[in-house]
DNA sequence: CAAATCAATTGATAAATGTCAAATGCCGAG
DNA sequence: CTCGGCATTTGACATTTATCAATTGATTTG
């Protein structure tokens, strides 16, 4: 592994505060693999051999059940996944696949294991981690269940203009369809959401978003901490 | 705090291995209180003083937006809830209600954050306990995101069987309205989903339920661990 | 460049879900 | 026991969302 991406890796939360000697035996056994776009990584149900981390590139957790399937997140560099089926040894309840060339290195779960249990500082990070994906999920899952499709979509637009920088003007990160999953609808919707935010200033361009009008669309979507932001 | 609690908190899997002097130590600043039913224990958004134990009753845990609300999950004894906003010191993301009559256990969250990071054996219980509340929360986004409404009954029907002791007459374990709220649907649709599922066998008289013939019901729902077993 | 391919959009329609109002049924207080 | 209150059910209807088919638009590839 490339000395800068084993620092890169070093200064995750997760593995941060950790013994030098944990951390050099995990990365013992780890390795890092390049993968093209649309490569399944995991598949759910199958053992959680394991842990996985985004270099580079992006991945789309998604599930299936009965021929349909979601997009249940997206997972950006520097980021874990799967941590809480490595800590429980259980199946994985997700599949992953990358959404474009991506680098990601791999730690034998079993090794996560076993540092887990010698280091309590490891142990200690993991537990932020998890805490911070657990509230992750409510959030979303409260997205879900309290608001419409296009509340969701304000909601989602307003997010996504934030992390972009917080102009007017912003780009969309993924390609609509999985957008589309994401929000829990189909891109046909989507594509009428859409429509239905243009009376609050909201104007599409190909992946290029404009809100016009700021204060309308807040207005319209009213964002909340305890739904919309992720940062805590 | 009577003796017999005491010892059931201690039996508990997030406080069973944890040095006694630490245990000790945390239930000096708990205490344990009543509550009559449809009492708020506390709302979404306020800091989290405390981590919450039920040591009998029930208690829903509920959020609210934009004058709508819902049903998020619920806590049965005996087990704890908040964890998560606890260990981040972050706000609530969920109000909590008692259902009946409950006795609660509170435990000072900056007690438990400081017996977490001097107590690795505490601290992997929480890592436990968290992987499993977040992997039950996927669980549930997965059954919201892949299933229609009438599927979500059917296969709740399934696990409330199960967990009611497997025969084919069993009761619901909480009001319909409630149940509506935490299928995602209304108390109307959630009316018209019993009838839905006549046609697989099943019988509805109040809170009693029938399944009269479980292959079709199943293979209508088509149960699926990843999704409804909530022990894995 | 042109053809092929795939994403996105649009329109028409169907299905699912929500809302409102009224009726029914259940349960506890007096 | 009877009444009143509340949960539940039902019916009618509105809204939202999904589906299917066709078209448009953008991108890739030979």
């Amino acid at each position: 592994m490339p000395d800068s991406e084993y620092r890169d890796i070093r200064k995750l939360d997760l593995f941060s505060q950790m013994a030098d000697a944990h951390f050099t035996a995990l990365m013992r056994g780890a390795y890092v693999q390049n993968f093209p776009a649309q490569i399944e990584l995991i598949t759910e149900g199958e053992p959680s051999d394991f842990l996985h981390i985004v270099l580079s590139g992006s991945v789309d957790l998604f599930s299936a059940w009965n021929g349909r399937d979601t997009s249940m997140a997206t997972v950006r560099p520097i980021s874990t996944f799967i941590l809480a089926a490595t800590i429980k040894d259980a199946p994985y309840l997700m599949s992953a696949r990358t959404l474009e060339k991506s680098r990601i290195a791999l730690i034998p779960s079993q090794d996560v294991r076993a540092i887990f249990d010698a280091d309590s500082n490891f142990a200690r990070a993991i537990v932020t981690e998890l805490a911070q994906c657990y509230r992750s999920v409510i959030k979303s899952q409260k997205d879900l269940k309290l608001r419409t499709s296009l509340e969701r979509l304000a909601n989602y637009l307003l997010r996504q203009q934030k992390r972009a920088g917080g102009r007017a003007v912003f780009e969309l990160d993924f390609e609509k369809r999985r957008l589309a999953s994401v929000l829990g609808t189909t891109p046909e919707n989507l594509s009428r959401a859409f429509k239905g935010l243009q009376p609050y200033g909201v104007t599409v361009t190909g992946s290029r978003i404009t809100i016009g009008n700021q204060g309308d669309l807040e207005r319209f979507a009213k964002p909340n901490p305890l739904i919309d932001d992720f940062s805590m």
